[in-house]
Order: C-alpha cells, then sequence, then structure tokens
DNA sequence: CGGATTTGACCGGCGC
DNA sequence: GCGCCGGTCAAATCCG
C-alpha cells in the first residue's frame, strides 16, 4: 500500500533487526590490525581451494576494473579470516587473493605433523 | 533439510 | 557541511 518508499529493507522481524544491527559492530576495532598479505593467482577458475572452506558474503564493483570484486570469509569455527577475491580486468584468467586476519589452525585437517610445519611455512 | 549463495540496502569514514 | 565510496550484514533463495 502506502509504504512506496517505506518497504526500504523488508524486514522478518520488527524493528529487533534494525537494533540488532545498531548493536553490531559495537568495538570491534582494535588498535593494530593483522596486516594483509596479497597474493597474485592465475587460474581461469574462481574456487581455489587453500585447504579452507569460504564462504561468499559480499560482492562489489571496483572501479578500476569492469569485473566485481568478490568477499569471502572463512567457515571454520574459530577462523575469522577472511579473503577478498578481485579479477584484472586486463587478465580476466589472472586473480588476486588477499588473505585478511590469520588462521588458528591448519588449512589441512589430514596432514603430517612434520609435513603441517612444512605446509604452513610454504605459505607464509 | 541444511548449508551455501545471491542481491540489496545501510553505515562509517574521508574528501573537497 | 555535504556527498561519495567502500565495505558489511541480513534475508531470501537455490542446490545437493
Amino acid at each position: 500500500m502506502g509504504e512506496g518508499l517505506g518497504s526500504k529493507r523488508q524486514i522478518g522481524d520488527n524493528n529487533l533487526a534494525i537494533a540488532a544491527m545498531k548493536m553490531k559492530k559495537v568495538k570491534a576495532r582494535r588498535k593494530v590490525r593483522e596486516p594483509r598479505f596479497c597474493f597474485k593467482t592465475m587460474s581461469d577458475v574462481d574456487v581455489l581451494d587453500d585447504g579452507y572452506k569460504w564462504r561468499k558474503y559480499g560482492q562489489k564493483v571496483v572501479k578500476n576494473t569492469q569485473h566485481p570484486r568478490s568477499y569471502y570469509r572463512c567457515t571454520q569455527d574459530n577462523c575469522r579470516v577472511k579473503k577478498r577475491v578481485e579479477r584484472l580486468a586486463e587478465d580476466p584468467r589472472m586473480v588476486i587473493t588477499t588473505y585478511e586476519g590469520r588462521h588458528i589452525h591448519s588449512p589441512w585437517h589430514d596432514v603430517d605433523d612434520s609435513n603441517a610445519s612444512s605446509q604452513l611455512d610454504f605459505i607464509w
């Protein structure tokens, strides 16, 4: 009916959703944040299995590129690592993967102890 | 059925 | 002071 502009965001719940939204990020900005590591990956596929499970949580278009940027988050139990994937306009097969934060567990849940160290060292 | 994914909208910071 | 951009979340939907 007359909502027209009122139904901006379909809030299934009541203003609770809005309240919750305000509650979000109440104070999560620490002094220093983990640096972000950029990696250039050459692959025609979007899903690069790094050993972790990623869940896409957003997509936005960048100005310098004609392709959208994908935002991924780690779905691990205690891993809040964030991953940013950007595609190059001049090199569609080239993907820039930016990792933010540090994983708590080893990606490979099935590697030998000695191997795990090697693998971890290989990534970093 | 569950988990994952998609899209839209909103918010905060910064620049001019 | 205001506008703009980037970034994130939430809900809805889809697939296996």
